[in-house]
DNA sequence: CATGGCTGAGTCTAGACAGCATGTC
DNA sequence: CTAGACTCAGCCATG
């Protein structure tokens, strides 16, 4: 189908012809033809890449400029948020808005309202939700991204609400991977549904097994027994590949294997620039692990990478100058990276229970992104078979149809906040509407039967109003309660706020980083980081020596609390060094983690603090407990130690920046004022464009003449970490 | 007796959303 | 029940 013969208004015909678009795929096609154009909803489950963005381009901006009202698109990743911000940015020349918002930035806010396209994360639209803003009733259109995620366990349950609370109040339009039963889904949002497998790039796919390559048109190749020489293969044909492997380990390892093949197949400029790009790298052990394997041409991709390594080697992939990545599954899902030849090493992942296959829905996942659109006429797919039988994995992944979605919403620590959030914040008053809502759920629709849930959703309830989140009036009428309401809002289970809350007696007492540390790690919205076996008896010993600090009782050895409690103790320990300035590569080192680890640590606990603080507030406060806790929040935040909290506040002055003016003599911010601009710019770290800064944020002019800056290539700068100081 | 290599037992394992008020090196 | 990479202690052979 052509654009032209497209019913929809003229200026949406003209920008995308502009983009050199003029005829649609199939599927996109046969999904505008459905009836979403006239505002009916549709689920929509074709591959990735086959143009689902396009489409719900189309039917949103259409729709906005017929309307009016807003349009919210749902990601699953803050990453994806952005990206398709970028897109969509484009369609402002038509006078339509654009805003992303994620945690990373604006809350409630008000401010969305001017916008007519709005990005969201599913968490972030469910909290606005939950703060009622007005605005909200302008949602006329919600477009759900990857929605096969309702069945994820820990977020599943998070989508499903907000699709229960915002079916029948607005158009819905739902993205999906292939899935069993799409059918179930459509049906319960009373949607069209249009399937197809149809691809731009077509794709070959096959498996593996010593040597032989069995493509699933019957036909073999022949090819040296590992499976490396599939890699290598492809790079001599010039093109990419890309490896899944279960583990960072293995991702790593494989990195550096194939790196030392893949190295002499470089052009030399390509030599050059990946030897460029591997100096630019801040060094630390991953980093110099990731190097090793960079300056040849191969990279390897996981969720222990800091956040500007992962963006340089996805943009150092997509042009070309990166030949391999060996990935875990952060790739698998989540931003658009394709390359020509994609290899499945593992289809076997350790979980909680065990060894598990990987469901077919996500290898399904990994096989489409084999083939980049614009550079290759097909891509290629293929699992490793080592110790399995080929044809079992043919059967299963290739020919195989991929799982059944179900419900997440019974899962419990999802399912407490949800109810929570009904009462407190989406005034469900008693126990009868609380199961009228559940039936709007994909839940209800699914099993037609709710004496389950209902049991759940009882005892929650009685949790809540034990706890006194809720209250319960003569007439069995819910009674939401300020701490109830507030737990909501800030977006934590339940129970990391009756954790606080029980805290609360013994840390006014006795206020400490390490007891407020261990109690946000002890949190379930902390989540794991595991201690090895052999640091165990260590981090029990500094239980020991804390034991006076600390808000619980040590568990015994054979307790079934005892393994979680040293993973606290170990989470608390990263984050008093932390805030003792002890350098990342040693935090690296010490604790053996990973930068991205490090990062995610710091930002749940910056969260987790916040909300402590909050709840902390609604209980008879202590002024002078309330003023250490905002110390100590503001610490944790930049990682400093109390000496460095003003300078700290400044603008681009983190952690680094004012441990080395704290150090060369500039201890207060009047220092800062009355310091000579030469003086300030010997401080390592510290240039005209944050000195410029500084004094606009003083409302002072730059004092002396000295602009030119005399000083500016001072060979001896002082050095400004804590090991030159403790030196 | 010191060194080095082999072997078997033991250990460990993916990812990433949320508040709020503004800017890391 | 199903994996794979790695570490480490213990053992043996060698010089």
């Amino acid at each position: 189908m052509r654009i032209e013969e497209l019913s929809v208004d003229e200026r949406v015909k003209r920008i995308i012809r502009e983009r050199g678009i003029e005829e649609l795929y199939p599927p996109q096609a046969k999904a505008l033809k459905s009836g979403v154009l006239e505002g009916k909803n549709l689920v929509l489950a074709i591959p990735t890449a086959s143009g689902k963005t396009l489409v719900s381009e189309i039917v949103m901006v259409n729709k906005l400029l017929h309307e009016g009202g807003k349009a919210i698109y749902l990601v699953p990743l803050k990453a994806l948020a952005e990206e398709k911000y970028r897109e969509f940015k484009a369609w402002e020349v038509l006078g339509l808005r654009v805003a992303a918002t994620t945690g990373d930035y604006d809350s409630t806010d008000e401010w969305l309202g001017k916008y007519d396209i709005i990005v969201a994360t599913a968490e972030k639209f469910d909290s606005l939700l939950r703060h009622g803003s007005s605005w909200i009733r302008d949602v006329k259109l919600v477009v759900a991204d990857e929605v096969h995620l309702i069945g994820s366990y820990d977020r599943g349950a998070t989508l499903e609400m907000i699709l229960s609370h915002m079916l029948d109040k607005a158009q819905i339009l739902a993205l999906s991977a292939t899935v069993g039963n799409a059918e179930e889904l459509a049906e319960w949002l009373n949607a069209e549904l249009v399937v197809s497998d149809w691809r731009p790039v077509e794709l070959r796919k096959g498996v593996f097994s010593h040597g032989q390559l069995f493509w699933e048109d019957g036909k073999i190749d022949r090819y040296p027994s590992s499976w490396d020489s599939l890699v290598v293969d492809a790079i001599k044909k010039g093109k990419q590949a890309l490896v899944f492997v279960n583990t960072r380990r293995s991702a790593e390892k494989e990195a550096v294997s194939l790196a030392s093949k893949i190295y002499r197949l470089l052009t030399k400029p390509e030599q050059r620039k990946l030897e460029e790009l591997t100096e630019s790298l801040e060094s630390n052990p991953t980093n110099n692990r990731l190097r090793e394997a960079l300056k040849k041409g191969v990279a390897f991709h996981h969720a222990g990478l800091g956040r500007s390594e992962r963006t340089v080697i996805e943009d150092a992939f997509r042009e070309g100058l990166i030949k391999v990545i060996t990935a875990t599954p952060t790739l698998s899902a989540g931003i658009n990276l394709p390359a020509f030849r994609v290899i499945i090493r593992d289809t076997k992942r350790y979980s909680n229970f065990g060894w598990v296959d990987i469901p077919v829905l996500e290898v399904q996942q990994m096989m489409g992104r084999a083939g980049r659109p614009k550079y290759d006429k097909r891509g290629e797919a293929i699992i490793v078979a080592k110790t399995e039988d080929p044809k079992k994995l043919m059967e299963r992944y290739v020919f195989g149809k991929p799982e059944k979605l179900f419900s997440m919403l019974s899962n419990e620590s999802a399912f407490r906040g949800q109810i929570l959030a009904l009462i407190t914040n989406f005034s469900i008053g008693n126990f009868r509407e609380l199961i009228e809502f559940l039936e709007r759920t994909f839940y209800f629709h699914q099993r037609s039967d709710t004496s389950q849930l209902e049991w759940k959703a009882k005892e929650i309830v009685y949790f809540l109003i034990e706890n006194e989140f809720i209250d319960l009036d003569l007439n069995d009428h819910f009674m939401p309660l300020l701490f109830g309401r507030r737990t909501s809002q800030l977006y934590i289970d339940p129970l990391t706020a009756k954790k606080f809350r029980d805290a609360f007696p013994k840390l006014e007492k006795n206020p400490n980083p390490f007891g407020i540390f261990q109690l946000i790690a002890s949190t379930p919205d902390m989540g794991t980081l595991n201690a090895r076996r052999k640091e165990m008896e260590d981090y029990l010993d500094l239980a020991y020596e804390m034991e006076e600090k600390l808000y619980v009782n040590i568990p015994y050895w054979e307790d079934y609390t005892f393994q979680s409690f040293i993973n606290e103790v170990k989470t608390a320990k990263i984050l008093l060094d932390w805030i003792n300035e002890v350098p990342e590569t040693r935090i690296y080192d010490a604790y053996n983690i990973d930068p991205g680890d490090l990062y995610r640590i710091l930002e749940l606990a910056d969260w987790l603090m916040y909300s402590l603080i909050e709840l902390y507030k609604l209980f008879e406060p202590k002024e002078e407990v309330l003023a250490y806790l905002r110390n100590l929040h503001l610490r944790l935040r930049h990682g400093v130690r109390e000496e460095l909290l003003e300078l700290v506040r400044l603008p681009n002055i983190g952690r680094k920046r004012a441990r080395a003016l704290y150090n060369a003599g500039f201890r207060t911010q009047e220092d800062i004022i009355r310091a000579k601009v030469s003086e300030l710019l010997a401080v390592e770290g510290i240039g005209m464009k944050v000195i410029e800064g500084l004094f606009r944020y003083f409302g002072v002019e730059l004092p002396g003449a000295s602009k030119k800056g005399a000083d500016e290539r001072n060979p001896k700068k002082r050095r400004g970490t804590l090991d030159d100081f403790l030196r």
